[in-house]
DNA sequence: ATCTGATTTAGACAAAATCTAAGAATAGAC
DNA sequence: GTCTATTCTTAGATTTTGTCTAAATCAGAT
């Protein structure tokens, strides 16, 4: 047994979560490739190799996923939602020039954030998302101004 | 002139946008009414009043509004996007169970981002989603707990 | 083996957002 | 003011995204 499955494994008991074949693919292909990929692309992935899973079902497992904390659902501009594994906890990065969606590591938000959350709010979990440039963006835009 | 309408008017001559009747109601209904609405909502909004736009106006002006960072568009769990007016910056708050969106005062994350953000990567704006349940909530469910 | 409830499927359906082509408004030149 | 080039808006078609439905399948308990 890989490393990879053991850790859905144990990702699936402790969300107390059924892991069909389906919903197992679904969160190996998230876990394998860090692609933050659309509910479409994962569809085609799924179904390229066994076992196969109908559009409705990547959705409904994306859903429980989500809901269990296993998958984070990325906040994309506009257009499709973008997914990726959420079993180890950060934040992230999204390029405004090409849209790539890169990982920030985690650090802890408690200190700042506890003087702004008032009132009889409970937070289970915190997003950030940083908007910029991301490093090739910029390498480019620098070497576009030298060659001026 | 209102308060509110010079701020739109310098917000609008800021961000060198044209300030079209359409655009324009757009922001306004964002500023005045703070609800974090969705395109759908707006546009009804607007065409109870004149200025009157079609749905491609609104759509346009959303997207332009948020290039420019008068709006800001709330990533909402799988459903259509909402809005709101970003004129003062903000972090935001959703409610897991009733869905409400509730602004959070800023606060500074660049020194705990700092030692984050690595690599070359430039970043223009940050957006923070606390997530977990809102007072009312937290006091229903309190009321409930004690009615057993 | 049989029952029960959860899960999956294909395809219809609904919702959300974008595109298109034509017309209207606007800014700037004169 | 008038012209012209450009920008903007419109209505509706279209595409994209996500959900629903009813039937089939599956896992586990008895």
């Amino acid at each position: 047994m890989s490393k990879v499955s053991t850790e859905l494994a144990s990702a699936f008991r402790a969300a107390a979560l059924r892991p069909t074949p389906q919903r197992y693919a679904v969160l190996e292909f998230l876990v394998r490739r860090s692609v933050h990929a659309t509910a479409d692309e994962i569809f085609h992935a799924v179904n390229r190799s066994d076992p196969r899973a109908s559009r409705a079902t990547v959705y409904n497992s994306l859903r429980l996923l989500t809901r269990a904390g296993l998958v984070r659902e990325v906040g994309a501009e506009g257009k499709a939602a973008r997914y990726d594994a959420n079993l180890h906890r950060h934040y992230h990065f999204l390029c405004e020039r090409c849209g790539a969606v890169e990982d920030i590591p985690w650090f802890d938000l408690s200190q700042a954030a506890a003087k702004a959350i008032l009132g009889g709010r409970v937070v289970h979990d915190c997003e950030i998302v940083f908007r910029g440039a991301c490093e090739r963006c910029n390498l480019q835009q620098a070497n576009a101004g030298e060659k001026i």
